[in-house]
RNA sequence: GCACUCGUAGCUCAGCUGGAUAGAGCACCCGCCUUCUAAGCGGGCGGUCUCAGGUUCGAAUCCUGACGGGUGUACCA
C-alpha cells in the first residue's frame, strides 16, 4: 500500500481547496505516537511564502481534508504542523483485503526499469573471501528487491578469470597432469603451490609466461586447460552461493575475459572523441581537475581495469539495453566508478539518460576494529566462515532440544547463515562494519534471529489452532492499529529501499514489525477459551499477515525462517 | 599535498532531501511465567549529536572552517 502517496494526494487536495498553490507535498511518518500515525510538516514554509501566520494556514487547510475514508482525524499542532491520524475500519479493510495476497500488498512499479545488477565479482584464482562477503548478499538483495518491484534484473557477475597469474596456474595444472583435478580441491592451496614453483624454478616461471602469451593468442590447449581451471574453480563459487542463498548462476558469468575482443575498440572510441592523450608511452584520459590521467592502455600495450569497465559499461548500455547500471563494490573504489562513468558519458559510449550507481560498502572490521583477517593474518574464507556460523548456531539451538537432528541442521543453517547476512544488511552499506559472533547470533535486537524467532512463534500459535482462517481484521486498540498500520507501510519501505539502494531500511523495518508484533503478541492473547470468537479471528488474522510480511521481508534478504526454533 | 568518507549514550548502530522533548540494542539496575515459544515483555540509568562559526521561525541534518579516524591517489584489479 502506497499510503504516502495516498495522503499527499489528500493534503494537496486540501490545499487546492483552501486556494494555495504548491508543488512537493512530503508526508513524514509521525515522530512520536502522540502526534498520530503520519504528518505533515509543509505549512510553516508557505506561511513565510504567503507571509501568513502557520497556524491560521494549518487552520484554514485540515477544514478541508478528506476524512470520509483513509483518515479518521487530523490536528494542527505546535507552530503549524499537521497530524494526521488513519482510520481504524480503513487500516482493517485494507489488511484484510491483502490477507491471501503473495505480494502482501506491494504493487509493481508503474514504470519498469531493465537494471544491471554488477555484484560478488570473485577472483577464480583464488577461493572466495570475506572480502567477496558483502558484494555478494549486498548485490543479491538489491537485484531481488528490484524484481520483486517489477524490474527486468540482468544480474552480472563480473568474475575474474584472465590476467598473469592464470599463466603460472595453468603451467601448474599441467604439470600435475591427472592429479591436477584433485588438488584443485583446495584452490588456495594450489595457487601457493604454483607459486612457490614459479619462485622456485626458473623453468617453469618461463613456461608461465609463455603460457599467458599462449592464452592470449587463443591457443587451443591452452585455452582447454584455462577453462578446466575455471570450471572448477566457478564450482567452488557456486558451492558458496549455495551456502549463502545468493541466487547467481552460471548464466550470469559475464567474464572479464568476455569484454577482452572489445577492448581494442574503447580506446578506439576514445581516440575517435579526442579524449586520448599519449602520456609517458601510456593511452591516458585525463578528466578536468586531476592531473593524474586514467590509463586505459599501458606502455606495453596492455589494457587496464578500467578499459575493461568501459567495455562493460558500454555492453550493458547497449547491447542489454539497461535504463540503471549498479556496481555493488567496495568504497574503496570510488573513484574508479566516478571516472569510469564520466568518461562512459563523455565519449557517448552510455546514453546520459542512463542512470549508473556505484553501490558503495564499507569494510568489514573484527573486533579490535581491523580489517577482517584470520589469527595469522590471512584471509578467511568465506566456505570456512559460513560453516563457522552454521555451528555456532547448532551450539545456541541445542540447548532448546525440541528438534530432530535432521531439523536441527536445517534450522542451524537457517539460523547461522540468516544471522551473517542480516548482520551485514541490517547496517548503513557505506559505512565499516564489525563482525561480531556474538551480536549476530543473539535473539536480543536487530537481529535474524529475533525476526525467526517471532516467525516460529507465530507458527506455534497456527500448530495449535488448525481451524478455518477466514474473516475480517477488526482493530480494537492502539496496539492492533500500529499492528496493521505498519503491516501495511510495507510497499512505501520496499520502494524507499530500492530507490536508495539500502537493504537496512528493510532490515529496520522488519525489527519495528517484529516489535510491534511481541507487544501484541504479549497484550493481546489469541488462543484463550474467553476470547470472542470475531476478536480471535481477527487477532489471528493480523499474526497470519505479520507471518507474511516477515517471511516477504526476510525472503527479499535472502534469509530463510523456520517454523519452529 | 589533493580527493573522498566517517565522527550521535560506556559499546554497536538508527535518525541526515531541515521540524515538536535526538531513538534502538548490548551492558548495568528493577519488575512480569499454573496463561498461545520468558531466546519474550514492561520500567529505570545513560547525550554539549567532535568543536567553532554561518543560513533559518526552527540545525544531529544544509554551508564554511578546525580537530580526530579511515580510504584512495600513473601503467594491479
Amino acid at each position: 500500500m502506497k499510503i504516502k502517496s495516498k495522503l499527499s494526494t489528500i493534503i494537496q487536495k486540501a490545499l487546492n481547496n483552501a486556494n494555495i498553490e504548491t508543488s512537493d507535498i512530503v508526508i513524514s511518518d509521525a515522530t512520536k505516537p502522540e502526534f498520530g500515525d503520519y504528518q505533515f510538516n509543509g505549512i510553516m514554509k508557505l506561511a513565510k511564502q504567503l507571509r501568513k501566520n502557520p497556524r491560521e494556514i494549518a487552520s484554514t487547510v485540515i477544514e478541508k481534508i478528506d476524512t470520509t475514508n483513509i483518515i479518521e482525524k487530523v490536528e494542527v499542532a505546535g507552530p503549524g504542523f499537521i497530524n494526521i491520524w488513519l482510520s481504524n475500519k480503513w487500516l482493517a479493510n485494507e489488511a484484510t483485503d491483502i490477507l491471501d495476497d503473495p505480494r502482501v500488498g506491494v504493487g509493481f512499479v508503474e514504470k519498469p526499469q531493465k537494471v544491471v545488477v554488477d555484484y560478488s565479482g570473485p577472483n577464480m584464482a583464488k577461493q572466495m573471501h570475506v572480502g567477496h562477503l558483502r558484494s555478494s548478499i549486498i548485490g543479491d538483495t538489491i537485484a531481488t528487491l528490484l524484481e520483486f518491484l517489477g524490474n527486468d534484473v540482468i544480474r552480472q557477475n563480473h568474475i575474474g578469470d584472465w590476467g598473469t597469474q592464470f599463466g603460472m596456474l595453468i603451467a601448474y595444472l599441467e604439470e600435475q597432469g591427472a592429479d591436477g583435478n584433485q588438488n584443485l580441491k583446495d584452490l588456495e592451496q594450489f595457487y601457493k603451490d604454483a607459486k612457490k614453483r614459479f619462485d622456485e624454478s626458473d623453468e617453469f616461471a618461463n613456461k608461465a609466461r609463455e603460457y599467458v602469451v599462449k592464452i592470449q593468442q587463443g591457443d587451443p590447449h591452452c585455452l582447454e586447460l584455462w577453462q578446466k581451471f575455471i570450471d572448477i574453480s566457478l564450482q567452488h563459487c557456486e558451492d558458496v552461493y549455495k551456502k549463502l542463498s545468493v541466487k547467481l548462476t552460471r548464466d550470469d558469468v559475464r567474464a572479464e575475459s568476455f569484454y577482452n575482443p572489445r577492448l581494442p575498440k574503447v580506446v578506439e572510441t576514445l581516440q575517435n572523441r579526442g579524449l586520448l592523450v599519449d602520456s609517458n608511452g601510456a593511452k591516458c584520459v585525463f578528466l578536468d581537475g586531476s592531473d593524474v590521467p586514467v590509463i586505459v592502455q599501458k606502455g606495453d600495450g596492455g589494457y587496464l581495469y578500467a578499459t575493461t569497465d568501459l567495455a562493460g559499461l558500454e555492453f550493458r548500455a547497449k547491447d542489454l539495453k539497461a535504463n540503471r547500471i549498479c556496481y555493488v563494490v567496495d568504497a574503496r573504489q570510488g573513484e574508479h566508478f566516478k571516472q569510469v562513468f564520466t568518461i562512459a558519458k563523455k565519449a557517448d559510449m552510455v546514453d546520459n539518460s542512463v542512470q549508473l550507481e556505484h553501490i558503495a560498502f564499507g569494510t568489514m572490521m573484527d573486533k579490535s576494529g581491523k580489517p577482517f583477517k584470520t589469527r595469522d593474518g590471512g584471509t578467511v574464507k568465506l566456505i570456512d566462515l559460513l560453516d563457522e556460523a552454521v555451528i555456532r548456531a547448532k551450539e545456541t539451538i541445542k540447548q532448546r532440544n525440541t528438534h530432530s537432528q535432521e531439523e536441527l541442521d536445517k534450522v542451524a543453517n537457517a539460523i547461522g547463515i540468516g544471522a551473517v547476512k542480516y548482520a551485514d544488511l541490517s547496517i548503513n552499506r557505506e559505512s565499516n562494519y564489525l563482525f561480531s559472533w556474538d551480536k549476530m547470533l543473539s535473539f536480543d535486537g536487530n537481529t535474524a534471529l529475533y525476526m525467526q524467532y517471532a516467525y516460529a512463534r507465530i507458527g506455534s500459535i497456527f500448530r495449535k489452532y488448525d481451524g478455518e482462517l477466514k474473516g475480517q481484521i477488526i482493530i480494537d486498540d492502539e496496539i492492533e492499529h500500529r499492528l496493521a498500520l505498519i503491516i501495511l507501510k510495507f510497499e512505501d519501505t520496499l520502494l524507499k529501499a530500492s530507490k536508495e539502494a539500502t537493504p537496512h531500511t528493510i532490515t529496520s523495518y522488519l525489527y519495528d514489525l517484529v516489535t510491534i508484533f511481541m507487544k501484541f503478541y504479549e497484550q493481546n492473547p489469541i488462543l484463550k477459551d474467553d476470547i470472542e470468537p470475531d476478536i480471535k479471528m481477527s487477532r489471528l488474522l493480523l499474526s497470519k499477515l505479520t507471518a507474511n510480511v516477515i517471511k516477504k521481508g526476510l525472503d527479499i534478504l535472502g534469509i530463510e525462517v523456520v517454523d519452529k526454533i
